[in-house]
DNA sequence: CTGAAAGCGCTTACAG
DNA sequence: CTGAAAGCGCTTACAG
């Protein structure tokens, strides 16, 4: 083990930091990677002082610590996840698994997770599930062996399968955007059948009566919003179910049209519509542009979310805010605990949502 | 090493596939996962076969294959990544970088990537630039050293340090959207200039005679979209640059209501708006409507891109359909070929683009 | 077609 | 505060 020249590395020129660095050629791996024991070489101490020193580990001398991280610097050394991955039994990716790009507010959830987790170290892994249960499943069967270090999913709907997995895995896991059903299932979100009702009471007091409920994907978040939905409509006894559209194609500006089509041909005919996200709902205010039909006069519309857009829309549509950055925020933080084995106390967080009124309603 | 319980599991019953399998504790290994050595024992043959049975190499015989596949799958083997790679030199992860998600058309391109990986047994770990080069140049310091198997980047606009460190991994590399120099870079894209000269053109041949440009976020596409609405102009002997509103800020429906806004105080007042993407082609179309501005009789809008909601706007918006789905499968393709040492022999493939012709021009 | 040996580049666990 | 030993779970390269 004793055939490296000696280091000379020390008196060589710092490298450009606009250049990477240069691999020495002094290394003894084929790879032409500056090792840990490269570095330790370099430094004339062990690989384990220098493994401990640049992770920051307590017990090693500060000087020496000083030392071994301005040779590895200078070295362009720079630890190998994978056999770090191998010796340690985790990795620092975070899998974070969503329904749908598509849907913008996903998009702000992943920005916000990944900026807390890369801060902190870890790598968000993403996996679009497509709001399939099997793909979900085949996700996690994929990822999983990789050992991530933490898991955040969207919602608690899944096949038993997918549950059973991530609990053989013990990984540290937190479900986002719902809250959980007070089991201790560590989760971020909020009430989307509180905030679903809160619209749907805000149309009642504007004096609508005959409110209809317009919806595509139908996933579990969804259902929920009319679950709130039917609930104020039954406090206020203006509760129809023929007045609820569950459609479960995807959503689309273009379903938003054909479900104020529907809507309106109902009879008699609703006086409002609650769609179950901002797409469809801007879809329907285009397409009652498109008909001459005043909005919110002849009929009001609402929309949830309040995703780009919906804010420029004719009328500007009113809406449900929703904290979805914050729940990216929070729900990294929440796993980073989790990861580094703190207690999270109040193990479901609840983030609330916001009724922005404008003028569609 | 010979401390292992005889095999007991290839009498077990076989799990349900609704479960993930058991661990055995009959495994050496105190993490509880089933190795390759755990399997080669209870088939009784050396890890080294399994190793290739499982891999599909030649050279193992079929019947001994069949065996071994089946006790793997019996005994829940998952190989493990991280020592895969540490031992190949290699992830199955492709490292691709866009610019940003909330653009859907980057989550057109990364849905097709994904799918086109996943199915050759790839794993996309996106990362987002935010049209930023610092950061563009800090994932790939974080990413590289997971020895991706390849490397997807948006366009070829990126810092002399990103060209480096991207060049030094010698990790195989396409560039997507742009198409190259022609030096032999690889890349899948199309001719933005040409697209932008395209619809330019069409404002032309629609009878329009004052024709601004109009941009936000001005990255190196936006940049090659001016030059070929410049060209355009230039041919008709209609070029004026003060028709060009550059705006270095981030695009949004919000701020194509500014630009035409802008665009409309411009003296003379312009007769037609190209806007360089579709987001702030809609925020004009929608500020149009407000202020009851006919369009296109009194000013046509064009977009680019043609993103969803487009052909939902009253009027519908003219737009540059671009195949960035299509992108996305041909570049993963090109990717595919490289990793496997195939030659790619047109290195950079054009894939057109489409002049979609609705009622705002 | 199959296997024994060595090694990938780290960290864990145990000593001192 | 520091280090020698062993091992994480694979694959490469060399034999046969």
């Amino acid at each position: 083990m004793a055939r490296h020249p000696p280091p000379a590395s020390q008196s060589a020129p710092l490298p450009s930091s606009a250049e990477p660095a240069r691999h020495r050629s002094r290394s003894s791996r084929a790879s032409g990677r500056v090792t840990l024991s490269d570095v330790a070489e370099a430094v004339g101490v062990s690989p384990m002082t220098v493994s401990r020193a640049l992770r920051g580990e307590r017990r090693v001398d500060p000087a020496l610590v000083e030392k071994i991280r301005a040779t590895a610097a200078q070295m362009g050394y720079v630890p190998d996840p994978a056999a770090r991955a191998l010796a340690s039994q985790k990795s620092a990716q975070v899998l974070v698994l969503v329904p749908m790009l598509s849907n913008t507010l996903f998009v702000d959830l992943i920005e916000a997770v990944h900026k807390e987790l890369f801060a902190a170290g870890y790598h968000a892994l993403i996996g679009v599930t497509h709001y399939d249960r099997a793909e979900e499943e085949q996700l996690l069967r994929t990822y999983l062996p990789m050992r991530p270090a933490g898991l955040l999913l969207t919602g608690f709907d899944r096949s038993p399968a997918a549950r059973a997995l991530v609990a053989a895995s013990k990984v540290p896991c937190v479900h986002l955007m719902e809250l959980g059903d007070g089991s201790g299932t560590p989760s971020v979100g909020f009430s989307q059948a509180d905030a679903g009702a809160s619209i749907t009471r805000h149309l009642v007091e504007r004096g609508h009566r005959r409110i209809a409920f317009c919806a595509g994907q139908l996933d579990a978040r969804v259902m929920q919003r009319a679950t709130g939905y039917r609930r104020a409509l039954q406090e206020a006894g203006l509760y129809d179910p023929s007045l609820e559209l569950l459609w479960p194609r995807p959503t689309s500006m273009a379903l938003g049209a054909e479900l104020l089509d529907a809507a309106l041909r109902l009879e008699p005919a609703p006086d409002a519509l609650f769609f179950c996200n901002d797409d469809i709902a801007q879809g329907a205010l285009l397409e009652a542009l498109r008909r001459g039909l005043q909005v919110p006069q002849r009929v009001a519309i609402t929309g949830f979310n309040d995703l780009p857009g919906s804010d420029q829309m004719v009328p500007p549509l009113t809406t449900i805010r929703t904290p979805r950055s914050h729940i990216g925020t929070e729900g990294a933080r929440m796993l980073l605990k989790l990861i580094r084995g703190e207690p999270v106390d109040p193990p479901s967080m609840d983030l609330g949502y916001e009724l922005v009124v404008r003028q569609s309603s």
